[in-house]
DNA sequence: GATGAATGAGTTTTCATTCAT
DNA sequence: AATGAATGAAAACTCATTCAT
C-alpha cells in the first residue's frame, strides 16, 4: 500500500485505508441489520455492529437513507448475481429459469429490507438495482424463449419474482416450502402450449390513482 | 320541551348518537389513513381526520392496536365480501375464480395496512379474518374443482392471492394493470391438463431456518 | 317532578332527595377508593363506583380536591370517633389511651389517603379534622395525666399517633403487628417515672429551611 | 504527565469527562427534585435542572425508574453513612444511638422520595439500601445492648426510625423540632428498667388482612 | 338535574442527526 | 478523522374537567 509516498506528493491519501475499511464494515453491518430488521432498524445498532462511532457512520453516509440505498443496491446486486450463477449451472434453459427463481426466492425471503423497498427500488429511486436484475432475467428469457408461451415478457418474469417473493416471506415462518408449489404452478403457466393470449398489460391509460 | 314523554319511557339513547357518529368517523378515518400510510400512521393524524380529540379516540380504542385490529378486521371482511360478490356474479366457475382474484387484488393493492398485516393475520393473531377469506376461496375451489389441475389446494389459491397482492402493490403506481398478465399466467398454471404433480409442499422437514 | 308546588313558595327544594342520595353515594365511593388507592385515584373510578355520571359528580364537587377534602374530613371524623369509643369502653385511663392508639392505628393503616394528607390536614388546610382528633386526645390526656410523665403535651400524643401510623403502614403488609411492639415501647416512654425533662419543642427559632 | 506513552496507548478517555459531568449533574438534579417533589416529578424537570436534553438523560438512565433507583440508592447510602458518622463521634453508646436518630431524622424529613419508597425499599426491591441501614443500627444496638430493655430488637429500632421519620416530615414545616420530644420519649421507652415484656411481634397468625 | 362522551395539555420514551473533544 | 455523547422533535397514552343531549 504505497510504501514510499515521499514528501512532496498530494498529501491526502494515507488514512484512506482506514476509511475504506470503516466504510466496508459499515456496509457489511448495515446489510445484516437491514436483512434482519428491515429499514426501521436503529442507526445505532448498525454503528455498534460495525464497530465504528456514529460520527464515522454519518461521515460516510450523511443520511440514514443514503446508507440504506447503498446497501440495498449492493445486496440487490449480490442477490441477482447469486441467482444468476445458479441459472448458469443448470443443464437446460428451463431448469435455468426454475433454478434462478428458487435461488432468488430463497434469498429474498431472508431480506426484510429488500422486500420493503422493492417497490421503490423498482420504480424510480434506484434504476440500477433493478436494471441489473432485469438483465439477468432477460438473459434467461432469451435462453428459454422457445419454451415460453408467446407474449411473455421479461417484465412479466420480473414481476413474477417479486410476487412470489412476498409469498415466500409470508409463509416462510410457519410453512416453509409452501411457495415451491406456487412457483411450480406459475412456471407451468408460463410454458408454451397455453392457448389464449395474455391481457394487454400496462397501457398508458392512467387508470390508477392514489393519494390524499 | 317534549310535552308528552309520559313517565318512565326511553330516556337515554340520545347522547349515544354522537358517540356512534364519532366512533364511525374514527374507524372511517383510520381505515383511510391505514390504507395510505400503513400501521405506522400517527394516532393524532387519525384523530385530526376524524375531527375528534385524542381522548375521544382513546375512549373508543384504548390502544392504537385495538383500533388497528378493529379497522383491519372490518376492511378485511369488506374486501373479502366484495370479491366474493364479484365471483357470485360470474357466469361460470372459472370466471368466478378469475373475477374473484381481479376484484380482490384491485382492493388489496390500495391497502398498505392490510398488506403489512397479512402475514400476522394469516397465521395467528386474527384467525377470523383469514378464515373468512379461506371460506370464500374454498367455495370457489369446490366450484371449479374439475377445471383445476389435480393436487391444487385451497391453501395454494390463498397463497396465490397474497403473492399477487404484492405484485399489484409494487406495480400499481407506475404500471397499473401489469399484474393482470401475471394473474392470467398463474391461472393458466392452475388449469387441469398440466402433466407433472406439484411439489410436496410444507413437509415437516425443517429445511429452512432463520439465521443468527 | 313535584306536582303541586303552588305558585308562591320557595321554588327550590323538591329534587333534593335525589341529589342527597347521589352526593352520599359519591362520598361513600370516594372514601373507599381513596382508602385503597390514595389521592391519585382516577375520578372516573369514583364515578363508576358511585353509580353516577361524571357530570353529577362534578356538580357536587367542582374540583377533585373538593371531593377529596370533603371525604377526608368525614373519614377523619369517623376514624377519630371510633377510636374514641374504644377508649371510652376501656377500664382505666391508661388502658383507654392504649386502646385508643390501637384502634386508631389499625384503621389508619388501611387508609392511604388519610396518610398521604395527614401533613396537610394537620397544618392548615383542614383545621377541623385535626381539631376533632385533638379534642379526643386531650380528653384522654386529661384522664391519664397522673400516669404520664410531666411535660407531655396533647401535641406530643397527637404526633405519636401520626408517627406510629406510618410505621403501621410500612410494616402492615409483610409484618403485621410488628408495630404493636413499638406502641408498647412508646407508651412506656410516656409513663410517669422517667427522670429527664423533655426537650424544648417547637421553639420559634426557625431552624428549618428546605431546599438546595 | 506520563512522559513515555509510546505510540499505541491511551487514546480515548477525553470525551468521557463530559459524560461523567453530565451524569453527575443529572443525578444531582434528580436527587434534589426527588427530595422536593417525590417520585412523581416530571422527567423534563430533571433534565432542565441538569442542563441536559432529554436524550442525554435517557442515554444514562433508560427508564425513569432506573434514575430513581440510582438516586435513591445513593441518597440512602449517604444518609445512612452520615447518620452513622454522627453516632461514631458520640461519647457513649446511648448518645450514639440518640445522635444517630437525630441526624438520620433530620435528613429523612427533607427527602420526599426516600419517604415514599421506604416501604418498598425495606421489603424487597432494594435489599441493599435497607441492609446497609440495618447494619448501622445493629452496630448501635450491640453497643448499647446493656442500656436497652430486654427484648428490644434491631428490627424495633429500625421501625422506630421509619416511624419518627414520618412524624418529622409531617411537622417539619410548621413545628420544626417538635419531633425531638417524641424521639426523647421513645428512647426512654427503650431504656432498660421497664418492667413488662414487649408484645409478641410479627407472629404468623394472619390477624390482619387487606380487603377487596 | 343527570349523563357520560369529548377535550387536550401533559407524561414517558425513542431515534435520526449534530457537535465538542 | 474518529468518537460517542448530546439533542429535541415526535409518538403513544392518561386524566381532570367541560358540555351537548
Amino acid at each position: 500500500m504505497a510504501v514510499a509516498e515521499p514528501e512532496s506528493a498530494p498529501r491526502r491519501r494515507a488514512p484512506r485505508v482506514d476509511a475504506i475499511r470503516n466504510r466496508d464494515a459499515i456496509v457489511e453491518a448495515a446489510a445484516a441489520a437491514l436483512a434482519e430488521q428491515g429499514t426501521s432498524v436503529d442507526v445505532r445498532e448498525i454503528a455498534r455492529r460495525s464497530g465504528v462511532g456514529m460520527g464515522t457512520l454519518y461521515r460516510h453516509f450523511p443520511k440514514k437513507e443514503d446508507l440504506v440505498h447503498t446497501v440495498l443496491r449492493r445486496e440487490f446486486s449480490d442477490w441477482a448475481a447469486s441467482a444468476r450463477q445458479q441459472a448458469i449451472d443448470a443443464d437446460d434453459p428451463w431448469a435455468a429459469l426454475a433454478d434462478f427463481y428458487r435461488q432468488a426466492l430463497d434469498g429474498y425471503a431472508r431480506h426484510r429490507a429488500i422486500m420493503e423497498r422493492f417497490a421503490l427500488v423498482s420504480s424510480d429511486s434506484d434504476p440500477d438495482g433493478i436494471r441489473q436484475l432485469r438483465l439477468v432475467i432477460e438473459e434467461l428469457h432469451a435462453g428459454a424463449a422457445d419454451l415460453l408461451r408467446p407474449g411473455v415478457t421479461t417484465e412479466d418474469l420480473l414481476l413474477l419474482l417479486v410476487s412470489l417473493g412476498h409469498a415466500v416471506q409470508v409463509t416462510d415462518e410457519c410453512r416453509p416450502q409452501l411457495w415451491h408449489r406456487l412457483l411450480h404452478i406459475s412456471l407451468d403457466g408460463l410454458r408454451a402450449g397455453h392457448a389464449g393470449p395474455l391481457p394487454a398489460g400496462p397501457s398508458t391509460q392512467d387508470s390508477n390513482r392514489r393519494r390524499r
